[in-house]
DNA sequence: TCCGGACTGGACGAAGTGTCCAGGACCTGA
DNA sequence: TCAGGTCCTGGACACTTCGTCCAGTCCGGA
């Protein structure tokens, strides 16, 4: 475990118990991390998969998918570390006897071996299956067009004269497609939407948080 | 063991101690089978999972997939049970010392627990509800792995046994598959196959000067 | 035991990404 | 016509990701 060791948090303290726990019983592919969700700070960390330590910055956006629940528990939903690792996270709103939200637990557990293990037991002796072809949208660069030429259609006026409402929903559009998980994207959604760099990042931020107002 | 004790056939006792070996190897999931190819019978069988005995006919077609082959040995091919198992069999023309075919050996390797055991893998602790909707690719790190995944199977051997060439080819079947468009995909890559981010540019170098030697 | 090829982590410059800001275009009401 | 908005823009910037390179390590074969 790593704790910032000049603060002993009492939110630590009542915790660390049932961290350590989780952390032992999970193994070396299990990441326990104790949030201050007020200050966005890392509380402490078992068995860390980065280089985060106790007072770090949150980062990760771990706190950022807690949509109201019932439960004070979310996930589990997928992560993806920057080194290729998949995780798979769970995150829970810790509360003090008062009842107020007091700390965040997000465990990290990194599926690769799990992956690894399940390939390796589906391939054990199979037959040698067609293989699942599967291609990938080859030519994004036309969907993007396809997209933004339907819209315009539906609206009867040409790409300049969009207002920024049609653009927000354009580009809403164009995310729900995925189309800014490949690479380069922006530069040529800009150009097709007829606006600059700058203007479809400070779009994009908008519907983001539009979404997820925080 | 199960034989038809009154007449000791030598190709059973020549063959006998290789079939043990195996039978003993794959442990109660898995079937061995000599054949008498000739006459259509069962010569012996070890670990039987249907009530076949010495003597009995062959049944089950074991030997009509016998097309014409260089090596005597075929499969693994699907074949199902009565009771719906799932066998993923192969079988061999063993031949005399004097080069003719003198029986034949199936092994029926039953699949069901291996498949029960991968998909129980595959769940584990797997997201509910991953990451947004996507019209056009949602989850490309789940494609990355099926790739991956049925490669492997082609080649009957897990990930790190993989040779250059076996990866090379991943790579090429990945790369026609439009993965390495999207950002971040290769640190996705490099982990799915066991490699580090160098050697799977290299690769991909390699990849792209022989199909375009200049 | 040594050798050579393949793989690795680390380092690095190049390219791409996202944010910020000081203009400037445009609209709108006075 | 002007003042005060809003929105967009290009440019500058820090930061991340990409792709390459290299010295060191691992490993199988002579």
């Amino acid at each position: 475990m790593e704790l910032d060791e000049s603060t002993p948090d009492p939110r630590v303290r009542l915790w660390s118990p049932v961290c350590q726990a989780v952390a032992l019983l999970l193994g070396p592919y299990a990441e326990v991390v104790l949030h201050d969700a007020g200050r966005d700070r890392v509380l402490a960390i078992w068995n860390p998969m980065t280089r985060r330590a106790a007072g770090d910055p949150s980062l990760l956006g771990e706190l950022d998918r807690l949509e109201p629940s019932a439960h004070d528990v979310y996930g589990p939903y997928e992560k993806l570390l920057a080194d290729g690792r998949r995780l798979s996270s769970v995150s829970a709103v810790l509360r003090g006897p008062d009842g107020e939200p007091s700390a965040v637990l997000c465990v990290n557990l990194d599926r690769t071996p799990l992956d690894r293990a399940a390939a390796l037991l589906a391939g054990f002796a199979a037959p040698t299956a067609p293989r699942p072809e599967a291609l990938f949208e080859q030519d994004w660069t036309e969907r993007v067009h396809q997209i933004v030429g339907g819209f315009v259609r539906t609206r009867g006026r040409p790409v300049e004269r969009l207002g920024r409402e049609d653009r927000l929903a354009v580009l809403a559009e164009l995310d729900r497609a995925g189309v800014f998980t490949v690479r380069r994207a922006v530069p040529v959604v800009a150009t097709a939407l007829g606006a600059s760099r700058s203007t479809v990042y400070a779009l994009l931020a908008e519907l983001k948080d539009r979404s997820d107002p925080r």
